[in-house]
DNA sequence: AGCTATGTACACCGATCGGTACCAGTCTGG
DNA sequence: CCAGACTGGTACCGATCGGTGTACATAGCT
């Protein structure tokens, strides 16, 4: 499997066919889900022979669990590398960034939804929306104790069940409920960090 | 239809034919979700013939439909109608109860696993899940009204945003979330409540 | 007795699923 | 020029999907 990226000249002509691929998956994926998407639907789409996919993926497992990987593999940099802003308004920016710009609701997010779709923990692509979850939340918590919070690690897991909270309750109401996760989010993040302006109550549940 | 239910006393015999075959996609939905459950083995486990399956039920779709109108009609009427609780107590009381007792996970809210796995917010199952995610926040809202918030449906929505978030995070990390649910939960309650105690005090409101 | 309604058992339908085999074309480096 | 890797196109595989048709067994009511 290492020859597909690296090899000497080999499948330099045929160039951008596993991009297409995956390139196929976040759209198809996306607008009708992973199970009602068939591979001869998404070779189609993605102008691709069903040869050629399966020279690029194990199979359709890997193929999601691929398209997982390739999605934010860096975990929101736009968020978290962004100099500009201070640790708290870091925080606050995660909830901001997927509902702006266009009119149409924030979609759900991949990873939730392949793990409901593929319904078992073990599979691939099920293993790293884990991993990316547990990512998340730890760059949370990171930015967290960057700004000064009490229990940094609480804070992130908090808000990152906020983020989850958001997108499943757009899809199931198919209305946008980031603003009401990016209100509790301030209120959270006003009740654990000392100096900014929340009061002095700090009741944290253990 | 309405001789299904009705009848004289016509299908006496067969008691319980539908309730089996609900009771199967209880299980087995929850087991290995809607779309990885086929017909075939529905009517197995509810040791009913696909005829009879197809005499009660429409098709799969409303199956599914149905099996959902039937999981919780009256809306945690454990947590709402329970008048020995204070409604600031049925607040909490909402995020504790799914984790109650066994050691397994909080199996996730069905509510949001059919509206992702159908992936058509037409589907007469993702119909009722939006109305079933509605009418929990408006209890939610009614009990924060009683309880004296200063504005109910906000607290209602954020706290419904909770229990989604809860169900969903719990699924994908394979870990409990709903007790980090009920830490915001009691922060945002605590929040929004005045008279009540700010801070740790216990002071229950009358 | 019948009759009707409901049930089971089981074969069967067309469609679609994920995945593979085969062939012909096309580009590559030697 | 030619071997070989890689491609698209397409037919095909077995399995499973949701759903139906047919034949026969029970049950209750008249």
């Amino acid at each position: 499997m290492t020859e597909l990226e690296k090899g000497p000249q080999g499948l330099r002509r045929g160039r951008g066919a596993r991009e297409r691929i995956l390139g196929a998956c976040r759209q198809l994926f996306r607008d009708q889900g992973i199970n009602r998407t068939g591979m001869d639907e998404l070779c189609a789409a993605a102008q691709v022979s069903k040869r050629t996919a399966y020279q690029h993926f194990a199979g359709k497992d890997e193929l999601v669990a691929e398209y997982l990987r390739q999605f934010d593999p860096d975990v929101m940099p736009a968020v978290f590398d962004n100099t500009d802003l201070s640790p708290r308004e870091r925080l606050l920016a995660a909830f901001e960034l997927p509902a702006s710009g266009t009119g149409e609701l924030t979609p759900m997010c991949p990873y939730i939804a392949a793990a409901v779709e593929l319904h078992d923990p073990e599979h691939p692509a099920s293993r790293y929306a884990r991993d990316y979850k547990n990512a998340i939340a730890a760059r949370l918590a990171d930015t967290a104790r960057e700004a000064g919070a009490a229990n940094p690690e609480q804070l992130g897991e908090q808000l990152a069940l906020l983020l989850d909270g958001a997108a499943a309750r757009t899809r199931v109401l198919n209305t946008e409920s980031f603003p009401t996760a990016a209100a509790i989010a301030a209120v959270l993040i006003d009740n654990a960090l000392p100096a900014t302006a929340g009061d002095g109550a700090k009741t944290t549940v253990g």
